[in-house]
DNA sequence: AATGAATGAGTATTCATTCAT
DNA sequence: GATGAATGAATACTCATTCAT
C-alpha cells in the first residue's frame, strides 16, 4: 500500500556519508542531501526527524560495520592481526574522518542522535581496548622498538589512516604498503 | 583625537587562524570572529570586503611563513633537510590543515581572494618542488629504500604532520620522533 | 551611534500582547508580528533569541504591571479590597487571557523564558494568597453567604473579569458593576 | 470483504471537539487527530475534505445537540427556563468555547465549512433570541433587579458558563449552584 | 574610523494535502 | 475504501553584509 518510496533509507545513509566527508559537518545541509537523492527535501522527515538524527545514524553504521570486522580479526600473531586491523581502518577510513566531526553533533535536540553517539562512544572503547590488548602483546614480543614511546607508535599507525592513496593503489595493497612504511620506515 | 582603535589586522588574522582551525571554514562565522575581538561586527569589514578574503589572506599569511623557513633550509645533506623541513612542517602544521579548507572558499565573490589562493598555489608548487629534488637526492644516496614507490613514501612523510601529539612534547622532540620514526619505522 | 531603532522593545512588546490576545499562541506568528510593526522579521531577534521568550516576556511585564497595582491596595476592609482587586483585574484583564496560554510555552529551548515563566508563576501564587487572605477576612467578617462554598464564590469571582464588555461601558464603572453582580446578584 | 473499517465520522468529530477544546483551533492539527484515532492520517479525507471542514462539521455537531436541549425547556416559569437553560449551558460548555475559534476558520476554502458556519450563525441567533425573551419576561415579572442594564446581566449570565468547576461538581448541581451564584450574589 | 541597527537570503522543520498502490 | 509515501508552502531562525549616525 502507499506510494513507491523515492529513495530509501540505506540511500540517504550512503549520501549522507559522502557529502559529510566531502563539506564536513557544517558544510552539509538537507538541501544538498536532498539534491544528490531524487525526492524532496521534506521527504527527508520521513527517515529522521532532523540533521543531527541523520549524522549520527550515519556514523553509527559505519561505526557498526568497523566494528564487525574488527572484531573478527584472529588476534593469534599480535603483529598479524595490527596490519589486518591497519587493513580494516583503511579500508573503512570514513569512520575516522567521520568521527572527527562527531563533536560538532549538537545532542540537546535529538535524543535519537544522543544514543547513537554513546554507542559510538563505547564502541569507539572496544576499539581501543582492542588496539593496545595487540600492542602490549607486540610489544612483549620485542616486536616494537623501546626508543619510541608507546602511544607515539599508536599515534603513527593511527594517523597512517588517513594517508591520502594518491596512485589509487588497490585497498589491501595500500594496507600492506601502509604497514610495511610503519614497520619497517623508509630508510633502505 | 578619533576613536578607539579596536583590533588590529594582525589580531584579526590570528583569531581567524585559530577558529577556522578548531571549526573548518564552513563553522567559522563573523559573529563568532567578533565575538573573540575586542571591537563590533561590522568593523571588520574595515579591513576585508568579505569573508572569502579573510579566510585566504589568513593562509596567504600562513603560507608566506612557511615558504620563509622552508626556503632557509640549508640543503647540503637531503636527509638532514628533509628532517629539518618535517620540523618547520611540524610547527606549523596549521598550514596543512588549514589549506583542506581552501577549496571551499567561493572565488567568485572576490577577486582580492582569488589573487591570495593563486599565490598559495604557486607557493604550494614551489613547496612540492623543494621536497621532490630533496627525497630525489636522498633516494640517490641510497637513503631510502626502493620496494616502496617514492610518491607513498611522501605522502606518509606529509601525513605524519597531522599526528596529534597527544603527550604534549615540545615542537622539536617531537619533529624528532615523528621523523625517526618515518625513517627507522615501529620494528624493534 | 548606529542606526536609529525601527522599533523599540516596548512596541514590540505591546503589539505581542494585543496579536497573542487576537490570535492565540498558536495563531501567533513572528511575521504576523514583524507586519504589525515598522522593520523586518529579522529585525525582531536583535531583541528576542526567540518567539518563546517574546511572548514570556509580554506576561512577565503585564503581570509586573498587575502585581505593582495589586499589592497597592488598602486592605483595611477587605469587600472594599476586593472590589478594587477587581478592578485591577479587569482593567488588566488581558492577564489572565494571557496566562491562560502560558502553559503553550515550549520552555526547553529557551532558559530565559522559563526565568520569566518562573518568576510569573511566583506572582500567581502572591496573587493567590492576597485574594485568599481577603476572602477569608471577608469571611470571618460574615460578609460571604456560607451556603456556596468558598471556591466557588473566588472562582465566580475570577471569572467576572472575562466577562466582555459590550456596551463599551469604562472601566471603573464596569469593575463596579461587576463587583455588585457578584455581590448583589441579579435578582430584584 | 473490504479492507478494515478504520475510525467512524462519528468518532473523528468527538476526538475534534476534545482536541479543539485542548489545544485551541490553531493548535489542533490532522497529525494530531490522526495519531488519537486508529487510522492513517489520509484516511480523515474521506470524510472531510479539508481541516476547516472538520472543526465546522464539530461545532455545528455540538451546536444542533445544544439547540435541541434549549428548546425543549418549558418556558412557563422563565426563571426555572433560565435555570434549565444555564445548566444545558453548562452541560454543553464546550460549545461556547468552540464557538470562540469559529472566526479563525478560514472560510474562503470551503463551501461546505461556510454553510455549516451559517448554519452556527442562525443557531446562534434563535438562541439569543430564546435568551432575550425569557430575560425580558423575567424583568415583567419584576425578577431581576433594574439598576442594572440588562444586557450586563445577560453577559454575566453568559459568562458564568466558563467558570471552571475545580472541585468537579456534578454538573447538574454545578448549573443550580452557578444559578443561585447568580441570583442571590455572593453577600450573606 | 567605529559601530549599533537593519535586513534579505539561506537553511531547518512542520503540516495540510495529494498520489499511487 | 484505506493507507504509506511524497511534497510544496509556510514559519522559525541565522548570518553576511549594508546603512546611517
Amino acid at each position: 500500500m502507499g506510494r513507491k518510496q523515492s529513495f530509501t533509507e540505506s540511500e540517504l545513509l550512503d549520501m549522507t556519508k559522502k557529502l559529510v566527508l566531502e563539506h564536513g559537518y557544517d558544510g552539509f545541509h538537507l538541501k544538498l542531501l536532498s539534491e544528490h537523492l531524487s525526492g524532496a527535501r521534506s521527504t527527508i522527515y520521513q527517515y529522521f526527524s532532523n540533521k543531527e538524527e541523520i549524522v549520527a545514524a550515519c556514523m553509527k553504521r559505519v561505526m557498526v560495520k568497523v566494528l564487525e570486522k574488527a572484531l573478527a580479526i584472529d588476534e593469534t600473531d599480535p603483529m598479524d592481526a595490527l596490519e589486518q586491523l591497519l587493513l580494516v581502518y583503511v579500508e573503512e577510513s570514513a569512520l575516522h574522518q567521520l568521527l572527527g566531526q562527531a563533536g560538532k553533533i549538537n545532542v540537546a535536540n535529538s535524543s535519537a542522535a544522543a544514543k547513537d553517539l554513546e554507542f559510538i562512544d563505547e564502541a569507539h572503547t572496544t576499539l581501543k581496548v582492542q588496539l593496545s590488548r595487540l600492542f602490549e602483546r607486540a610489544q612483549q614480543n620485542k616486536g616494537l622498538r623501546q626508543d619510541i614511546p608507546l602511544p607515539v607508535l599508536i599515534g603513527v599507525f593511527f594517523n597512517l589512516i588517513d594517508t591520502p592513496n594518491m596512485m589509487n593503489i588497490p585497498a589491501p595493497d595500500w594496507g600492506k604498503l601502509l604497514f610495511q612504511m610503519w614497520i619497517g620506515g623508509a630508510r633502505s
